[in-house]
DNA sequence: GTTGAGCGTT
């Protein structure tokens, strides 16, 4: 598929702005985000069911529907009741995912020879890029290698792709990964959390559902309010289900809510 | 003087 524009505005009525799809067709959520800070995604007005209807959204990338993107206006979905704060994340994150400058970490490598030191290390990994910092880590007493150890490269590609293979040091295979506190970290940085806050819910339940409502109809339901992360409707047919969203405020937000869907009222609860 | 999943004295 070939580069197209899409038009994309606020809201239905208001005037668009065309924003550039990819080689493959796809349009980069961050892309949307350039022009509209703080976007979560996209919801279109379906010309045959007259129905608001979301964008498929796979890890930033917003997928055409059906019959390609057409001439339609898509409409800018915005975390409910929560802009100002998707604003500064989305800036602070755009900012390093534009720029390629991600911190690095210090990695684990776990699985050493007793036998590796930390020169050995530094030689090994310098052949990925510029290592800033080895160590082994080694028993205070005995000065024993305990068969780890970190490292920490200059270029956040390095990491990657130090991360993304298996190492062969010394004869031995090895393994090299974030740290568990950094992991952490993360997660924190993606949930938008602090460590000692109870894990807010990202799933919501989905009550008085129709046997006629498939896992695909809930998720282009529920794409319009942000990307959904999974569906689940339980077999034999239950009159619910569950939807899990990628943004736990869009799940608190749709808390109580009476939609309807394919017709019919369902009820949502946390 | 050993070992083989894990998670970092400064």
């Amino acid at each position: 598929m070939a580069e197209v524009y899409i038009r994309v505005a606020e809201e239905e009525n208001e005037e668009p702005m065309e924003i550039p799809s990819e080689d493959d067709g796809t349009v980069l959520l961050s892309t949307v985000a350039a022009q509209f800070p703080g976007a979560c995604g996209l919801r279109f007005r379906s010309p045959v069911s007259q129905c608001m209807r979301g964008v498929r959204l796979v890890e930033g990338v917003l997928h055409a529907p059906e019959n390609g993107w057409g001439n339609v206006v898509y409409v800018v979905n915005y975390p409910k009741d929560n802009k100002r704060k998707m604003d500064e994340i989305d800036a602070s994150s755009a900012v390093k995912m534009k720029r390629g400058d991600m911190k690095t970490s210090d990695l684990i490598v776990l699985g050493l020879p007793w036998k590796t030191t930390e020169q050995d290390l530094k030689d090994y990994f310098s052949t990925f890029g510029e290592v800033i910092m080895v160590q082994v880590k080694r028993d205070a007493k005995t000065g024993n290698s305990k068969g780890f150890g970190f490292v920490r490269f200059t270029e956040y590609e390095a990491q990657e792709k130090v991360i993304s293979q298996r190492h062969m040091i010394d004869g031995r295979w090895c393994d090299c990964k974030l740290p568990n506190s950094k992991v952490n970290m993360i997660h924190c940085f993606y949930l938008q959390q602090g460590p000692d806050e109870p894990l807010r819910s990202r799933k919501v339940f989905v009550g008085r559902c129709t046997e006629d409502m498939t896992t695909d109809d809930l998720r282009q339901f529920f794409m319009q309010y942000g990307e959904v992360t999974d569906v689940f409707i339980p077999k034999p047919f239950r009159a619910f289900a569950f939807v899990t969203f990628a943004d736990d405020q869009v799940a608190q937000s749709l808390c109580g809510e009476d939609l309807i869907i394919k017709v019919h009222l369902s009820s949502i609860f946390l």
